[in-house]
DNA sequence: CAGTAG
DNA sequence: GGGCCTTACTG
DNA sequence: GCCC
């Protein structure tokens, strides 16, 4: 694809036919996560429209995430001024995904005339590096309704014929066929309201890309450059998010988290098909040998090359060295038990087995089952299980007991590590179980977590051990620029003493009860389990 | 202390 | 050219 | 690997 174009232009080339072509806009930033921007000016000016950075009379639309975002950018007065069309980003969107400009008439921005009440239910929302995108659960229209009366009315003109859209279903559901009629996409995209209520997930479209990046992860992470290997995880999620097929590489030259090598590689690979430095690592017998090795449990990248250096290749070779430790071994003996992905349905049973088990040791132990079971997925690669007691203190000593009843159950069956740490005078303790377990009547072994926390603190267990990992970040970053530092026992008061070397923990976290609470206390917008998974 | 996991 | 993630257990 |  993609052939080399001539000597034109470098930049994304303005196409004069474009489906934007004509259009003068300008962008309304706040509250829109950076790379989308990016993305969203790149393909703007690619499909024919331009881009004023300041309001003008040229402008016929303008775009903004929310009516909020928009009120902090443009005045009451000018927006009444303004005659060109107020839409929400959401039609850039929808309009990309379709290939084709999408009726406007249910994106349009509402801002309550009067000055007070925003339109958009949750003012939060759309939080600052949002993303969340669609995920949010008002959708655009409906909360606009009666509010986009006064403004805009110039547009608001335009289309009042078909004023009732939003709210009537009609366009989706009353005649679904005479709308797909129209539209070339296998799942109609259906009405833009319903569109943007689902998680924004542009299909792969360039799987061809992140599967071999992904690949390189983990080689990368098996001779232990980790740093290289997180370059290529962040490469990833970066080009996930497009929703166009890259071609060239000048489409991915600004995006953040692409630099020279990224381009050199995404143009090889959409040239050719492959990348012949993932070839040639696939061929090479000590990156095969020290994957491989890595992969088992227990074994990081010095023990890899160790056991490469000592001549195995193969997983059967290992099991003839003693030099492993015993969670190594275990994790060698149970390789492909520990590989194999639980059935969702199975973690539920063995989650209110556990249950059941912990409180005839503890009444009123509370045991969850976190991980990408809590969020929500079909299937989970182990078991992440959170377990705190309501009454702030009866959790210390429960793991141990908790534990060898398991084990009397037999439920679980080896054990990797276990350390303890309620006990003992330190406080913000948390008691953490790594083990085997096995479903009942069953002898393949599953990976297990317990991590046991004191009711104030549980909630940070709670959100880091369900993740998922991007959220985490986000999350953490969040707090860093409020002047605190999170992690999964806490949020704390960033102290100065924290930069340079560590012993800010010299203070106790903030103790919340609840999840909502430190999102809350954050100013990130709630998200149930089940929708975090970013 | 190095190595490892989460 | 240097940072990019923290903490704690095993051996 | 990328970014400052």
């Amino acid at each position: 694809m993609a052939p080399k174009r001539t000597k034109t232009n470098k930049n994304p080339s303005p196409e004069p036919n474009g489906m934007f072509s004509g259009m003068v806009v300008f962008l309304v930033e706040n509250g829109v996560q950076s790379l989308r921007l990016q993305i969203w000016k790149q393909k703007l000016i690619q499909m024919g429209a331009t881009i004023e950075t300041r309001l003008s009379k040229k402008i016929t639309h303008v775009f903004a995430m929310n009516s909020n975002a928009l009120l902090q950018q443009m005045d009451r007065e000018q927006l009444q001024r303004f005659k060109g069309r107020v839409l929400l980003f959401q039609w850039l969107e929808d309009s990309l995904r379709l290939g084709e400009k999408v009726l406007e008439d249910s994106y349009y921005v509402g801002v309550d005339s009067e000055g007070k009440g925003d339109p958009v239910k949750s003012p939060v929302k759309e939080s600052a590096d949002g993303n969340t995108s669609g995920s949010d659960e008002p959708s655009p229209q409906k909360k606009m309704r009666s509010s986009l009366e006064g403004l805009v009315d110039g547009a608001d003109k335009q289309n009042n014929a078909v004023k009732n859209s939003p709210d009537s279903p009609s366009s989706s559901d009353s005649l679904p066929f005479a709308l797909s009629s129209t539209i070339m996409s296998p799942r109609t995209p259906r009405t833009p309201s319903q569109n943007s209520s689902l998680p924004y997930c542009p299909p792969d479209l360039n799987r061809n890309i992140t599967e071999i990046f992904g690949k390189l992860i983990n080689i990368y992470r098996a001779m232990g450059d980790d740093r290289r290997s997180f370059s290529y995880y962040k490469a990833i999620t970066v080009i996930e998010k497009l929703p166009y097929k890259i071609e060239s590489a000048d489409q991915v030259k600004d995006l953040p988290g692409i630099g020279k090598s990224m381009q050199d590689h995404i143009q090889e690979i959409v040239t050719t098909g492959k990348l012949s430095k993932l070839e040639h690592f696939e061929t090479d017998e000590k990156v095969r040998a020290i994957s491989l090795f890595g992969e088992v449990w227990g074994i990081g990248p010095a023990t890899a090359l160790k056991l490469y250096e000592k001549g195995y290749r193969t997983l059967d070779d290992l099991k003839n060295d003693d030099s492993l430790t015993y969670a190594q071994k275990l994790g060698l003996k149970y390789f492909h038990d520990i590989r194999t992905r639980i059935p969702r349905n199975e973690v539920q049973e063995m989650e209110q087995l556990m249950q059941k088990a912990g409180e005839e040791i503890l009444p009123g132990v509370v045991i969850i089952c976190g991980g990408s079971y809590r969020r929500g997925k079909a299937s989970c690669g182990d078991l992440d299980v959170v377990i705190t007691h309501p009454d702030g203190k009866s959790h210390k000593g429960f793991l141990p007991r908790f534990v060898n009843h398991l084990k009397n159950m037999k439920f679980l069956r080896e054990d990797l590590v276990f350390s303890i740490h309620s006990e003992e005078g330190t406080d913000s303790g948390v008691d953490t179980y790594f083990g085997l377990c096995t479903y009942p009547g069953r002898e393949l072994r599953h990976r297990i977590d317990f991590k046991v926390y004191p009711r104030d603190i549980h909630a940070f267990g709670l959100i880091a051990w369900t993740g998922n990992d991007v959220l985490n970040r986000r999350l953490r970053l969040l707090a860093e620029s409020k002047g605190y530092r999170l992690d999964d026992t806490g949020l704390y008061l960033a102290t100065q003493a924290s930069g340079g070397k560590r012993g800010a923990k010299a203070s106790a976290s903030l103790k919340f009860d609840t999840e909502k609470e430190v999102f809350d206390f954050l100013g990130f917008p709630w998200l149930e389990p089940h929708e975090r998974n970013l």
